[in-house]
DNA sequence: CTAGCATTCAAACGTTCGTTTGAATTCCAT
DNA sequence: ATGGAATTCAAACGAACGTTTGAATGCTAG
């Protein structure tokens, strides 16, 4: 019996980022201790240290096995965009960019929803060593990104455009993170909640409106 | 002489709460120890457990002390919206939810932006029990303004509503929350950061426009 | 078959955590 | 001034933490 055919070559890493991944959205990383990580995983206590080094390790590989796919699809999604046409409209590079982390949110069975939360409350983690690498995975992504926008809005100034920007990643953070839990505001379906098609429809019309608002009021009162 | 005066009636207790406001904002709960946070406040280790009872009460009490004052001030606000006028403008029950936030911003003497920053990081925080307690003291609040938005906004959809407004929401906690060391997008000048005016400006533009969109492509394609 | 490497395992390591204790001290009304 | 409550203090508690260890086991190339 083949038996290697079914247990691929590293089945206890991948056991192990998957528990990561969910009990790090659940409890945090402090909140997530090794004995009850290793224990949901099913390997052994030492299983982390061995095959990740460190605590601090296994959190970074946890991010590292979702992030860069997600911003190779992201980058990929401009590549396409800027094919068809010279300069694409505001509201497509938006899409493109929410686009790979809705994708993930759907994929509930391979444990991208649990990622995607994560990386939301991650943004806004205390750990600066974190926010430093997911700072850095980011860095090119985001600078194409700002390209692409800073020719589809030739009318507006950089400065201004960066803080949209910022403003359009903290509702994207903060829509991925949000749990079922805390429901701040009563009232929305809870069956639309993943629905990833219809997310991004709203996320799209309410970004592409922000990003585009009238620049007068910042203009002049800036001043 | 008369030294009552001079030390008030529970300094230990706002000395612990403020130095908790800072380390929190800094390390998270999890990662802020009782000894660390007893030896900045120049306090005993037993003080803590002593004037709250324990780590869990003193992070409560943290909330407490700068949410309830902002609550009131947010509803105020309102008050005084509606008082003037029968329906106001959108842009302008946006403004009037968001400047008691960004007022605590501004004083950073009194340790109101650790706190902010801090209030940020938390609408995504794993913890269960502390998310609870932010939603119960939030829900008053957000029913106001999300019939006052209902009353600016007629044609627009209530699910719809809930949703912008949990956009909204999450751009200013982001906003809130961010932190000098992460800067995913450079390029923005590290003195703006804490201009409250002109961060009022820059956010009611964006929110304001969000909240407005043309609803056609959302209600065609969620059909 | 077996030598040798990779992996798993139970057990223990030293450290740090939040909390408790009981005595010492400070405060304030009488 | 003084008795009693409120507060502070140094010391210690048991529990849980991340990590290390060295032997046992599994796997694979020669």
């Amino acid at each position: 019996m083949n038996l290697r055919a079914i247990k691929p070559q590293h089945e206890t890493r991948t056991r192990i980022l998957d528990a990561a991944e969910e009990l790090f959205m659940q409890h945090g990383f402090e909140g997530t201790s090794m004995r009850l990580l290793t224990a949901k995983a099913g390997v052994n206590l030492a299983a982390v240290n061995y095959h990740f080094g460190s605590k601090d390790a296994l959190v970074e590989a946890v991010f590292r096995r979702r992030l860069d796919p997600m911003n190779t699809a992201r980058l990929a999604e401009l590549d396409k965009l800027e094919a068809a046409e010279r300069a694409p409209q505001p509201e497509a590079i938006i899409r493109a960019f929410i686009a790979p982390g809705l994708r993930l949110m759907e994929d509930a069975k391979a444990g991208g929803r649990n990622f995607v939360r994560l990386l939301g409350r991650t943004y806004t983690e205390p750990n600066k060593a974190l926010r430093a690498l997911i700072g850095q995975m980011y860095a090119p992504t985001m600078q194409r990104y700002k390209a692409a926008l800073e020719r589809a809005l030739p009318q507006m100034p950089s400065e201004e455009l960066v803080w949209r920007m910022h403003f359009m990643f903290g509702t994207l953070a903060y829509t991925l993170a949000a749990t079922d839990t805390v429901q701040l505001i009563a009232g929305c379906k809870p069956e639309d909640r993943y629905d990833a098609r219809l997310l991004e429809e709203r996320l799209a019309a309410f970004l592409a409106a922000g990003l585009n608002a009238p620049l007068k009021n910042v203009i002049r009162k800036a001043a």
